[in-house]
DNA sequence: AATCGAATCTATAACGATTTAGAAATATAT
DNA sequence: ATATATTTCTAAATCGTTATAGATTCGATT
């Protein structure tokens, strides 16, 4: 009787899905040595000699049993893990998410994978996924929202980090040019009192976006009332930190017409508090975030927000970690250390004009007409 | 003269961070072999007759010097990688980033690392990257939200894909409670004109769900209106379907007093349509969304939704590969194939009683008092 | 004194590729 | 006819571990 499948008793088992051949046996089966497939299979400069019947047979060997060189093998002497590590405070948050996204995008359009890790702001876990990476390989490093003081045996690229490393690339906002584009719009809607809430003092943008407040608001004669400046402290990314600093704005009776978040997330929490309060955004008080995360827009009130362009911000470094691995060295030099994107004012439902009277607060219980 | 830094002359270069050493000099520093050193590292059983002074030889040794075994020579011996392949729709988007956020936890705390892949429910990029993982030796998977059918050769747990797939494990909400306890607030509430929007045909949680809901329905004696059901067809995870979804709805007159989003994302923009066209929510419509993602309870007014407990399945799903992983196929058997999280209703803002007359349109333009 | 069994450690063969220097055969130049 | 290139391919040495099957030594047992 014809068996169509073959008995487990005939030498190798075809059950258990051919069992993925390994470059010996691809060479065995076409007769050459393994080096030889080697250096065809990698379009090696080695093999520019090869008859061209030859590299065809080792190809069309190859594609028929679907060879896939033993990814460790390989790492282990070429000394390359197309693997690329990537810092974030957390995943789970608007910045980084979109960050994150952006730099996938392009990995994985060129070949390689990354591992994620989230360090919620501690030192010592910055530290020891540092090594970890280092450890287990990665080509390359993408660090987001992070403080970073550390050069690497390999190319590093930080996200709104500010401090100045050897070797690595930094990619920044123009934080110039995003406070000039908010208090600007501000203030053309008749804003002067403005309050502010500045991020923990972990956060690298929080020093560097205050700065740069400071010089515009001094540019443009704006007084900033140390009074209507407040710094949120605790590590977390919950709105409720915007919330509780903008109650404490309200029970202090400190009027302001507008509210300056340090970002989208802070400025839903104070929008939140402001309600509560009785007091309406923007008829009363404008509110104004920064980042632009996907949520933002999603808001009942489109919060009027400065952009920043995460997912061109994530790609580049990727494409500038990525360039800087296979040129090497050169490319260090080559490279300016810095880069600077540029925000955009996204103006939705959150800002407007300024009442004439700041901080009159509307009566908790509308009289009914 | 005495040097205090030694000269690129002298043999082995020091400056350069002293380059790693590996194995063979530590066994040699030691006057060990190999051998013996790697069975003590690695506390191997064998190492168990081997003096207690030697091994603690080996070990400062290993200690002083840092040494830390090469990742890939390992791995191509073991087997084994410490990685996890992670599958998911998109990486910028709450429901997914959450899932993520508790995967991580418990991977990285058991000293695994994770890939991510984003498909966008390509199903090109779905096969695309499974291969990937598999020639990338990941030792195990899991896959978020991803329409499912293959089994692979390790461990793979899935979290809302409902397909039975021989050896991984579905991790899934209980959808006939989420159902129960979302109608029967709603129904509490007087509402009895429901409009529901069902979720994209690709969406494995789709079916799996409007089942569900008709059959709460049919239990609790609630009439469905076919009129009153939309699906959203876009493959975007934009507010923007709801919205349109919503809108159609409205333009069609079709009365109802409250809606029933397929998720969080699709119910903000269902309020933003309500609101445009002069509905209050929740005073005229109320709306419940699904999945309580993060920026559910940042928006203004809080939105009521059946929440699951995504950090929690995601840190299950990590739990029950790496199970896998360890103890081998044995585990396979005694798991049950199917885990089952219960929902909880998050009552915030966007739900109320129902209004006497459903649908009945506010004016645009109210009349000032 | 020969044998046995622990106690300690090691030699060596994988793991699956890449890469360098060069072998063998053939063609070309002198 | 010999020397020199050229073409085509290969042997063998890594890469840095782990794992298996012993080799040694030494005191205890018969």
């Amino acid at each position: 009787m014809a068996k169509g499948k073959r008995t487990k008793a005939d030498g190798q088992p075809n059950r258990k899905a051919e069992r993925r051949l390994g470059l010996k046996e691809l060479a065995d089966y076409v007769g050459l040595a393994p080096a030889t497939v080697s250096l065809v299979i990698n379009g090696s400069s080695v093999a520019d000699t090869i008859a061209p019947e030859t590299k065809e047979l080792i190809l069309a060997a190859a594609r028929k049993f679907d060879y896939r060189p033993n990814f460790f093998a390989r790492c282990l002497r070429t000394r390359r893990s197309f693997t690329i590590g990537v810092m974030v405070p957390e995943v789970s948050e608007g910045y980084n998410a979109s960050v994150l996204s952006g730099i996938e995008d392009h990995l994985l359009q060129e070949g390689y994978l990354y591992f994620v890790a989230s360090h919620r702001f501690r030192p010592d876990l910055i530290e020891e996924y540092a090594q970890l990476f280092q450890h287990r390989s990665v080509d390359g490093l993408i660090v987001v929202c992070t403080p970073w003081h550390r050069s690497l045996p390999f190319p590093v690229a930080t996200i709104s980090s500010h401090h100045s490393v050897k070797g690595v690339t930094r990619i920044v906002l123009d934080h110039d040019r995003a406070a000039q584009l908010a208090l600007e719009h501000l203030m053309q809607l008749g804003h002067r009192a403005i309050a502010f809430i500045k991020g923990q003092a972990f956060v690298p943008d929080t020093e560097v976006r205050w700065n740069a407040i400071v010089k515009a608001a001094a540019q443009m004669g704006l007084a900033i009332s140390p009074k209507r400046v407040a710094q949120i402290e605790e590590n977390s990314p919950s709105p409720h930190l915007g919330y509780k600093a903008t109650q404490e704005f309200l029970v202090r009776g400190e009027p302001f017409t507008a509210l300056f978040a340090f970002n989208d997330i802070c400025a839903m929490g104070a929008i939140r508090a402001l309600h509560e309060y009785g007091m309406r955004v923007p008829e009363d008080v404008s509110v104004l975030g920064f980042d632009d995360i996907e949520s933002a827009g999603y808001q009942t009130h489109g919060l009027t927000t400065v952009q920043q362009p995460l997912r061109e911000m994530g790609k580049t470094a990727a494409q500038k970690v990525l360039r800087r691995i296979v040129n090497g060295k050169e490319d260090a030099d080559r490279d300016s250390a810095q880069i600077l994107f540029e925000p955009k004012l996204v103006i939705r439902e959150t800002t407007a004009a300024a009442r004439r009277q700041p901080g009159k607060r509307k009566p908790l219980v509308e009289a009914d007409p």
